[in-house]
DNA sequence: GCTGTCCATAAGCACTGCTTGGGTCATACT
DNA sequence: AGTATGACCCAAGCAGTGCTTATGGACAGC
């Protein structure tokens, strides 16, 4: 048997109506329509619904079973609307996004502040990982979407996955204050270096090795209070991005910007579509709402 | 919004196949059928339900809350459908039938037996009442069957309702044994007359009127074991159904058989339409299965 | 490179599913 | 009685839904 359900949902209509005609009337349609439908819902069902009488119908047992299902079914389809007009209105929903964890620092709370006074009832989680790893869990589907970076364009390893411009910033060299301000990294080459987290450090070395020499790291931390504190006592260079500088400069240190270190660009990774679902939406506009340096 | 519930089952297939494709398989379509279905539900949705990726589909969050929906509108459609399996091949339901007292005795009990047997699983249930009362607990829909009897055919009131005639018997005079057999029911105008149900009465009273005289009723019980202990000790005379004479036979009374009394028809009464239901079709199977004398 | 799988879009056509216009029956009103 | 009303079914017609076929793009694996 096959009992479609539309004419399972015509029947509830009907046996609530009390009649054909009525429920026709409700449904906007005329009444052989409805019979028709009846008659072959009954054809199927191997035995009559309803009793056909003056003053409308009757349900039989049969019928009484089959309402008692078409409630349920009916109750469900109504509070799946609801459910839909909820996501798609933004009364209700979730955003689960992975940052890099400095990014976290500023423009994720800001954005995350705004959402919440904007749609109060749209939920949203963050959890912090390195581009690589937040953009593995976007694929896997951990995360609705990633915020990350990448030197001089977006990030390499892309693969399906859509990428949402949000800025740049420059990446520059920190040197000690009084030092002699260097007008290229070469100069740096026998210099003690301080390196960040892994592509920061990676995007240090090939920088390096371009200008034509590999740099002694020293000193490893993503901290940039920490880096900064590390330069000001002559301990080390390094380099950082212009927002870190934004968030914290130490006193004793000096900035020079060079064109060699390039830019550091800024985005937002989602799986493809993503883009299309209310609540990330929404995340991405508010994420993308603070232009960036 | 109006939801579909067609697309929104489809939706379900498709997330429980993994792909759009793999789904149309199992319908027996074609993927772009599916996939319109898809895209027009998720337009009425106002977003996205799935991300399309290679390899097939990953359901968005709101996806996954109609999932839950979906799958309890299918849970309940497919108890629908074996429900409904199940009233039409008489592995359940329930009758309920109405009976006038003394066809109970015999009659009745048969056919349930033989229904119970037949069809373990089909439910029925018996209360008495005489004809009109009977009738009316049909009409109100408080039983689906009635038997009832008519005198000279089925009874006069029997508005929407549908009769099926079951068989009819004779109406005999019933009189003591030694007694001269009267030939006629004028030969009884001084007699005393013992009545039976209301029914049986205005019955003896109409034929007794077309004979010319007017009975006169000393004693009244429908039970045909008293009024036959009554007549064979000369306390009145009276007529009786051949059923009832079948059914128990006084030694010390004798029955004649008068044309003018007519006979008795007996017969279901029910709802116009109710003969389609399964069970209570069975039910009028097995109690015609038996012809009446 | 090529092939297989996934999906979307566009155009076409058949069939579902609605409407219109009959007609019957039962109840209520005049 | 006779009429009116409201419920239902049946038959025929037509439009639009909802499939199909055909084509193209994107990605993964060989």
């Amino acid at each position: 048997m096959a009992l479609d359900v539309r004419r399972a949902l015509i029947f509830r209509e009907v046996a609530r109506a009390g009649s054909i005609s009525a429920a026709a009337r409700e449904l906007g349609w005329t009444q052989p329509a409805v019979s028709q439908h009846l008659a072959r819902l009954e054809r199927e069902a191997g035995g009559p619904l309803l009793l056909r009488g003056p003053g409308g119908v009757t349900l039989t047992e049969t019928g009484r079973s089959l309402l008692r299902r078409t409630d349920v079914i009916a109750a469900e389809l109504h509070a799946a609307d609801e459910e839909l007009a909820a996501h798609a209105q933004l009364r209700g929903g979730q955003v689960r996004l992975v940052a890099f964890p400095s990014a976290a620092a500023t423009r994720v709370p800001t954005a995350f502040a705004a959402l919440a006074e904007r749609h109060p009832e749209v939920t949203v989680s963050l959890s912090e990982a390195e581009p690589p790893e937040a953009m593995a869990a976007v694929l896997a589907g951990d995360a609705d979407l990633a915020l990350v970076f990448g030197y001089d364009g977006p990030p390499a390893d892309l693969g399906t996955l859509t990428w949402h411009h949000l800025g740049d910033e420059g990446v520059e060299l920190v040197v000690p204050r009084g030092a002699p301000a260097p007008t290229g990294l070469a100069e740096l080459a026998d210099a003690e270096w301080i390196g960040g987290c892994m592509r920061c450090r990676g995007h240090l070395v090939e920088c390096c090795e371009r200008a034509g020499f590999a740099p002694a790291l020293r000193h490893t931390t993503d901290d940039y209070v920490v880096v900064q504190n590390l330069v000001a006592r002559g301990l080390g260079v390094t380099v950082l991005p212009a927002s870190a500088l934004e968030a914290y400069r130490h006193p004793d240190v000096q900035v020079v910007e060079l064109a060699e270190l390039g830019r550091r660009h800024l985005g937002l990774v989602h799986r493809p579509g993503a883009e299309g679902v209310p609540a990330t939406a929404a995340l991405i506009r508010e994420l993308g709402r603070r232009p960036a340096g």
